[in-house]
DNA sequence: ATAATTTAAGACAAAAAAGTCTTAAATATA
DNA sequence: TATATTTAAGACTTTTTTGTCTTAAATTAT
């Protein structure tokens, strides 16, 4: 019973938007984004690794090091963290799992949920980290622990 | 990697759509739809078990017993499925995962995602078994496995 | 009554997701 | 060079989801 998307992803998501609100040209450790963000260490680096390997995030090894985003936050939109870490389907996917379902093969919710989608994907492929990162404090603060 | 829903609540909808479809006023057995839909027999029964404890479904035992909507299928609608399976958050719940997220305590999705949000639960709120299942055809079918 | 059919309930198993830990590799600084 | 810091990689554990099976209960038909 999660939401609509994975910890993996949320969490992803979370840590993504923070490290572009702090706007700091240097490398962040992912123990303190894990301990801002309350969320496990161990699981936050796999999870960012994730980032790396699909070149959203930068990282480097040791002292000062840490991880960074890969391009200005401007340039990074919200579907590229969610296909790294959801995969293509949440995005793309029959809403009744069907691989058959498209256009010359509808199942009965197709045209409904083709809506949907589409607005799931206009507005994570138009919002980029930087205007997150730009929102009302209030906004950002409640993605760091001290807000819970 | 799934889609947007779990197997669980994609299994519901389809056999929901499935008996709505087959406008039959006595039970169909569980072993009949999963045949017809592709789906573990045994899996079925327990979806369509949550489903007759929701009141969405009856259930009846014994030979010619089975499974048949509670209601009739213009007043059964998906969203009640979707809470019934996949819980409320699913439909209720912050895109970050956030549990303080709301209205005085936004994220920084938080408007973005209650446009989509509002979407889903309109479509999914007012669509209706019977909407489906008087649907071309077509798009019946493509819910059984012969199309797969 | 007896046997056959069908869902209910609960135990069980397998797979996937989530989370933890250890060791290795890279890097910086003393 | 030695030490400390930090991510990478992979093993490992726990929890949840998914799927299977068995037995019980309800019901029908013989």
């Amino acid at each position: 019973m999660s939401g609509i998307f994975s910890n993996k992803c949320e969490y992803g998501l979370r840590a993504a938007v923070y490290i572009a609100a702090l706007k700091k040209d240097q490398f962040v450790s992912i123990r303190s984004v894990a301990e801002a963000l309350d969320i496990s260490f161990y699981f936050l680096t796999k999870v960012l690794q994730t980032l790396t390997q699909a070149n959203i995030m930068n990282s480097y090894r040791g002292p000062n090091g840490g991880i960074s985003l890969s391009r200005p936050a401007s340039e990074i939109h919200l579907n590229e963290i969610v296909i790294a870490l959801e995969g293509r389907r949440s995005l793309e996917g029959c809403v009744l799992g069907l691989p058959e379902c498209g256009g010359e093969n509808p199942c009965p919710l197709h045209n409904r949920w083709m809506d949907i989608r589409e607005e799931i994907n206009q507005m994570l492929g138009s919002t980029t980290l930087q205007e997150l990162a730009d929102q009302n404090p209030v906004k950002l603060e409640n993605i760091i622990k001290s807000a819970g």
